[in-house]
DNA sequence: GAGTAATTTGAGTAACTACTCTAATTTGAT
DNA sequence: ATCAAATTAGAGTAGTTACTCAAATTACTC
C-alpha cells in the first residue's frame, strides 16, 4: 500500500465495512457484503487486509474512538458537555453510532472485544464521575461514580432504542435523564 | 409429534435454543450449536421444526412474554411494582433476559423482528406511562408518556450493560432512576 | 406381541463463508 | 519509455451453513 489508488481502495473498504456492520451487524458483516460495497473484488481486499478480523477491528477502534471526541479536555468538562458531546455523537455520526451500540452487545460473545468495550465503558463512567462530584459536592466520590454509572447505562439504553427508531429523540431524553439525575439528590438515599 | 419422547425433545430443542442465543445472539446461532446442546441430530431436529427460523421465533415469543409476566394487571400496578418486575425477570431469568435484550437489536435487521419488539416497546411504555400518571397528578398524559418513555429506554440500557457485566447492580440502577425520574418534576421542563 | 405411526439416524446437498493464488494490469520513480 | 513494485482480477479451495431423505429404531394401540 504505497500508490494512491491502494490508500483510496483502504480508505473506501473501511467507509463500506462501517456502513455493513451498522446496517448487519458485527456477525452479519461478511466479506461479501464489504466488497459489494466498496466495489472491489475479494482479492483487492486481501491485498489491503490479512483478515476481515482486521477491517472489522478497525472500524470498532473508529466507532470507541468517537465517542468522546476529545479525551484530552479531562478534568475540565461538566457533565452537561459530556452528555451533549454523546448527543452530538449520536446525531451526527448515524453509522459510528449504530457501530458502539452493535459493539456493546457483540462483545458478549468475542471475549477480546468484551474486555474493549468494559475498559472503554469504566472510562466514560469514570469522566461523567468525576465531573459529576464536580459540579455536586454534596456527593462523595464513590457516591458520583455510582450515578455516573447508572447516567452512562441509561444513555446507552437511550442510544439502543434509537438504533430500533430513528425517529428518537435522542436529545430530549438525555436532557430529561441528566436534568433527574443531577437535580436535588446530594445523598444517594437508593443505597442499602 | 404426538409420543411423549417427541414432546420432551421439543422442549429440550426450546432449552437449546434459549441458551444458545444468550450465548452467541441471534446471528450466531447454528443449527449445529443447538443440536449439540440439545444432544439431537439435525434430522430430529427437522422432524419437530419447520426451520431454524422456527425455533428461534418460539424463544423470541418466550423472552418477549416472559418480561411482563403479569399483562393482565393494566390499570392497577405502581411504575415502582412494574421496575421491580423488570428487574426479577433481569435477575431470576438470565438467559431470557439475555435473549430479549439482544433482540433489541438484531431486530435492526430482520424487520419483522423490528416491528414486534417495536410494539412491545410501545406497549410498555403506554403501561409506565399510566402507572406514572397516576402517581403524579401534576404530569399530563403527555408528559407521562414522554418520561416513560425515557424510563423505559434507560432501564433497557441497565439491562444491556448487564449483559456485558454480570456482576452489573441492576436493582439498584433500576431504583435510582425511578426515584430520580418520579422525583420532584411536575413538569417537563426540558421539552422545547 | 403385531402392526403402525412417530421418532431418530446419519450421510448427503447446495449454497454460502473466509480466504488464497496466479496472472493481468496499473502505477510512479527513473 | 522502462521497469519493478503495487494493485486488481477472478477463478478456486476448504470449511460451514441450513436443510433433506431413506432407512433403522422406537413408542404406543389393539
Amino acid at each position: 500500500m504505497r500508490y494512491k489508488t491502494g490508500i483510496e481502495t483502504r480508505d473506501r473498504i473501511l467507509e463500506a465495512t462501517r456502513a455493513v456492520i451498522a446496517r448487519s451487524g458485527l456477525e452479519g458483516t461478511t466479506i461479501k457484503a464489504i466488497c459489494d460495497e466498496a466495489n472491489v473484488l475479494p482479492g483487492s481486499f486481501y491485498n489491503l487486509f490479512d483478515s476481515k478480523e482486521q477491517a472489522v477491528l478497525a472500524v470498532v477502534r473508529q466507532a470507541i474512538d468517537a465517542v468522546d471526541p476529545d479525551p484530552t479536555h479531562e478534568g475540565t468538562d461538566t457533565i452537561s458537555d459530556l452528555v451533549a458531546a454523546y448527543v452530538r455523537f449520536l446525531e451526527e455520526e448515524g453509522d459510528l453510532a449504530r457501530v458502539y451500540i452493535r459493539i456493546a452487545l457483540s462483545g458478549a460473545n468475542h471475549s477480546d472485544l468484551n474486555a474493549r468495550v468494559l475498559r472503554h465503558h469504566e472510562g466514560r463512567v469514570e469522566r461523567f464521575g468525576q465531573a459529576l462530584h464536580r459540579s455536586s459536592p454534596g456527593l462523595t466520590w464513590e457516591q458520583a461514580e455510582r450515578r455516573a454509572e447508572t447516567l452512562v447505562s441509561s444513555l446507552n439504553g437511550i442510544a439502543l432504542h434509537r438504533v430500533l427508531d430513528p425517529t428518537f429523540d435522542v436529545a430530549h431524553h438525555a436532557r430529561v435523564l441528566l436534568d433527574d439525575i443531577t437535580s436535588g439528590h446530594a445523598v444517594d438515599r437508593s443505597r442499602g
